[in-house]
DNA sequence: ATAATATATGAGTAGTTGTTCATATATTCG
DNA sequence: CGAATATATGAACAACTACTCATATATTAT
């Protein structure tokens, strides 16, 4: 049901074959799920997003230190956690006046391994 | 040289430890890299994006048929087309007044499966 | 040639995003 | 208590995005 890059079977040519274009809907990958999917590709889209979880990669870290460590402004980095912390791709735990941030889920790994795969910089 | 969600070795606390900071900086991803992957995941960062891919996935497709599928304008399918050329996602292949696409390479599979997974629906 | 078909592309636009700046909240210290 | 520290958040704004609409290019058919 699935075709590599350099596929087998060719395009309908002049005229939409509707059966063909029925058959490939139904395999269509649906609207919410794209959107969704979307999202959470959406959360690494950004240089910002990607430094601070490179940074939480290595170790947890308040928002003081990845302020420090991405030589930006607390305000910058808050914002971004805020958005981070909505596509649930960090978890946060408060000591005192201090704000500790890691990453959520393993996943995270995975994608941004793979991401990192795909640009060719091992 | 990597931490697990779940960290095992705690902020400073109070008072930024300024050889931490520089540590994490020297293992930090560098600007230029964490563009261009920013880049890559902004490709599938678009629900639009992702359905064409999603359909690519299937089968060559021209444009005429992409849009029928996705139920878009042709315009519409054309520029994001072009984008997903630019950065590479897709080939295309010229045949008389067609224009057949197919997905570049297979990492989008990989990125694609793996973000799936992540949504969670398999 | 002219018309029709398939795709690409530029201008315009509404909506979104990432930052700064100012302000608010919350905790600790004196 | 008031001052200092750590973070969050709202408003404003410039930059960017994804679409529509109109138009351009290219190929085929008549």
């Amino acid at each position: 049901m699935e075709t590599k890059p350099g596929a087998e079977y060719k395009c309908g040519g002049a005229n939409v074959d509707e059966t063909r274009v029925h058959d490939i809907k139904e395999h269509l990958i649906d609207r919410p799920t794209a959107a969704e999917l979307g999202q959470t590709f959406k959360a690494l889209s950004d240089p910002t997003r990607v430094r601070i979880i490179s940074a939480l990669m290595e170790c947890e870290l308040c928002v003081h230190e990845l302020a420090a460590v991405l030589e930006m402004s607390h305000s910058a980095i808050s914002h971004q956690l805020g958005t981070l912390r909505e596509m649930r791709l960090v978890k946060f735990r408060k000591e005192g006046r201090h704000v500790f941030y890691t990453l959520d889920d393993e996943h995270i790994y995975g994608l941004f391994r793979q991401g990192l795969d795909h640009v060719g910089h091992k």
